[in-house]
DNA sequence: GGACATTTGTACGTATGTATC
DNA sequence: CGATACATACGTACAAATGTC
């Protein structure tokens, strides 16, 4: 009789005041940092979340959009979501006597950049002297470097 | 007889493939951009959205988002949603050979900043040489400046 | 300090549309 | 075409923070 072997269903503490969808965000979070979860690698589905953990769909949700908010992830409709191969970074180069910036892209410009829409990434600006700002250049794959 | 002077309610369209709460978020952004809602103003809560505009007050809080999401507003529980006043900026001298990069705060730098906690703001970060990278800098009030 | 109204935060369930495979 | 899975949306309920009296 050998004890029933029960992976411990890590589970959520409903009086926390850490919210459901918070505490549901730093399993995934921790499991991706450690490498369990390899860039590539799908996350369940928000449906097999809300089981797994007993929460509502729309909590498990939540729960992503933690995450993709964090630039960890991305979702991808009909498919599902997954973690990110942070892409691989390009240098601009900025002129002296440049003044530079960062904010978050407009849609418009999150779709010139490629962006992809699930993940919040900013973007990077500059400007030298009195010329037109040059950029955005997508936060997530651009260093600027100084002359 | 003059034809009925009515304001027409700004309406969604439903069949548009533009989803409602972004629809609601383009109306918002626009009067932000035109100045007639000002810094300090506060929108109507989502309740209010909702009956207005006829939605559900998850699809008027998916608008708000939408517009936190942007920096535009910043919504304070148990008080509403207002128009961000921009904080006046400050310049950072970069040195020369250094290297910029911008990325969204976790939460301790969110807190560490005195970020308000319903904006998206991402952070500025630089390195010079070898030595630790120096930041985070809120972006919504750091530029950097190159020598 | 307490009582109260206001307003957002979290959470549930459900339904339907639509993109991907 | 069907199955999978996310996107949007509705309604409801209660908790928690804020401001006011």
């Amino acid at each position: 009789m050998c004890p029933p072997v029960r992976t411990v269903p890590t589970v959520i503490n409903r009086s926390s005041r850490d919210p459901a969808y918070r505490q549901i965000a730093d399993l995934f979070r921790a499991q991706i940092e450690t490498g369990q979860l390899q860039p590539g690698d799908r996350l369940p589905y928000e449906g097999r979340i809300a089981q797994e953990y007993g929460v509502g769909r729309a909590t498990a949700r939540s729960a992503l959009r933690v995450l993709r908010e964090e630039g960890l992830v991305v979702t991808e409709r009909g498919y599902g979501t997954y973690v990110v191969e942070p892409p691989p970074r390009v240098a601009v180069k900025v002129p002296r006597g440049s003044t530079i910036w960062s904010r978050m892209p407009t849609e418009a410009e999150r779709v010139a950049l490629g962006m992809e829409l699930g993940a919040t990434v900013p973007v990077l600006m500059y400007r030298t002297g009195q010329q037109q700002p040059k950029g955005p250049y997508a936060a997530d794959r651009t260093d600027f470097t100084t002359a």
